[in-house]
DNA sequence: CACGAATGTTTGGGCTATCAAACTTTCAAA
DNA sequence: TTTGAAAGTTTGATAGCCCAAACATTCGTG
């Protein structure tokens, strides 16, 4: 049994993330692309491109176009919506500022396991339900 | 003026919260109990200490005892805080169990800025003020 | 089509943090 | 007081991820 231990590291979750985010936008991730949204330039983006080619999380020819495999995709899915979710309670319902909130989820998306992400979920939902709460006030 | 942008390491903030719990429970810390509760190997832990003296955190001499230093214990007692109140909210609130909420603040605990942790914190302490929550549930 | 700019890749280097294993120091028991 | 085991250190390697800069490829324009 392929007994899940092969967890990607923060770094390459980040890579997966931002493909998703190029491809969605352009249909497509470009090396100069991925570097620039994640500030680290071109040369490192090549390596790391090769890794998650090794593992079957993209499509990677070299001087090609990139897009992520379905498997890749899924991962990246996954890390996207924790993302959006973590942004949003830290800016929403934290008041902290957006570019600090984006910094943080970043940051937070990694340190979660599936479980504790969804528990985490149910509760601000049951937060935002709550007839007793004021929106404006924290 | 010495702007702070000497941001610690995960791993050096890790270091420092594990003397100080050391220190706590019998005074000074030793190598061989820093390496055995960060599941590392001794070695390691030498060239980490180094670091941390060079950075005036901790009190290093070859062979010697361990202990931290006052700016060392300042930051040491920060992010232990950080971690209780995390641990708290991951299992008293999410109802995580007790390894993972340990493991899950251990990661956390870095992703934060004082600011943002303090919002959590203030967070928190209104929902359990609120006098509509079933303690039970979630 | 050809050529230069843009894009992508390679290479060599650096930094952090870890390990294994050899080596040194300390300390307590005989 | 000697001495061997425990604790600490050093050294050389490795892995991950990054950069700079030289090199290769691609592509749009003239």
């Amino acid at each position: 049994m392929t007994t899940k231990k092969n967890r990607l590291s923060q770094s390459l979750e980040d890579y997966l993330e931002t493909i998703l985010g190029l491809q969605t936008k352009k249909t497509v991730a470009r090396s100069k692309d991925i570097a620039a949204k994640m500030n680290i330039k071109r040369g490192s983006v090549t390596g790391m491109l090769k890794k998650l080619a090794k593992k079957e999380l993209v499509n990677y020819e070299p001087y090609g176009y990139v897009t992520l495999t379905p498997k890749g995709k899924k991962i990246a899915q996954q890390i996207e919506l924790r993302h959006i979710f973590l942004k949003d309670f830290l800016s929403r319902i934290l008041k902290v500022d957006e570019a600090t909130a984006d910094e943080t989820a970043c940051q937070m998306e990694h340190a979660m396991d599936k479980n504790t992400f969804e528990k985490f979920q149910n509760f601000v939902k049951t937060i935002d339900a709550c007839p007793h709460r004021r929106p404006d006030k924290n």
